[in-house]
DNA sequence: CCTCCCGAGTTGACACGTCAACCGTAGCAC
DNA sequence: GTGCTACGGTTGACGTGTCAACTCGGGAGG
């Protein structure tokens, strides 16, 4: 009987340790994300879009295979991609090959702004992630990291 | 020379493990937040207000005091006590020892909304979270967390 | 041919968050 | 009194995200 009920709810020290877990790594996104936007003007959305386009041929992707690329749900990529457009990071042409169909092709302006961001971005990453721990410790969160995907299903990480 | 480069930006193998560990922070904390939202129509906001007011000595407490105590902003409080009061969750009055300041109310509907959600919560985040770890993972886990919070600057949690 | 559905993408309504500007009252200087 | 500032809270604009409804052009099936 209370071996039962204990496994129901998690104790308070799970508790803890959850919400420890969850609002630290939220934190952590959001300065990022603080810190990217004011270095480069650029939010993380945007910078995950580029990111995908400037590895694409000719800087171009068809906007379905960006939703899927970057695993977004096409409404949101494509409101995204409306406010993109209108500040000139990119642009997006009805392709010929295919009625349906959008291909997305990232400008130059696109192009210059986001690799003057990449920089920033990678030393951001560096210094409020990776020199805040140990080695021994970020093989332990990834060992966490990937016994949580696998416990949600969420597919192996890339 | 190759050894002060090598210490400015991030490893591939480090960028992935950052990568792997924000994205799926994010997808855990979305998954609870969308588990909740239709077991019980509070989003983790709500809960999480609904929480310190349940805590609170008359279900009741000074807005300001609210804030601090959950660490939002007060511009954030407000816009979410608006509609958490449109949807009858709660109420605002004027509180007459203090001319400035504003009391806020949970009411009896609130009060038995948040009852009834506090078990599915606490479920979920076992399912979702402690389930999916051992105990040494959960252990490393927070180990790191606290690191990065003290690199972060953010205060020890709780 | 006509209808019905499907797939790609868009749109609108709404929730949520941040930022900066604002409002009203209280104290305080003078 | 008149003016200043500070405090507590609200508001509006805007970026962001989700959901559901919509468009629009093809194909089947009849």
């Amino acid at each position: 009987m209370k071996r039962a009920r204990r496994r129901v709810l998690p104790t308070q020290e799970q508790l803890r340790v959850w919400r420890n877990y969850v609002e630290t790594a939220e934190a952590v996104r959001l300065r990022l994300a603080g810190r990217l936007q004011h270095e480069t003007s650029l939010s993380s959305g945007d910078y995950v879009v580029l990111l995908a386009l400037s590895e694409a041929e000719q800087h171009t992707l068809r906007s379905s295979a960006l939703a899927s690329q970057i695993e977004w749900e096409r409404s949101r990529l494509s409101h995204h991609l409306g406010r993109m457009e209108k500040r000139g990071l990119l642009r997006r042409v009805s392709c010929a090959d295919d009625v349906h169909g959008i291909d997305v092709v990232m400008t130059d302006a696109g192009a210059e702004t986001f690799h003057a961001a990449t920089v920033p971005h990678l030393r951001a990453v560096r210094e409020m992630f990776v020199d805040a721990l140990t080695d021994d410790q970020l093989a332990h969160i990834d060992e966490a990291t990937n016994a949580l995907r696998r416990h949600l299903a969420l597919g192996p990480h890339d």
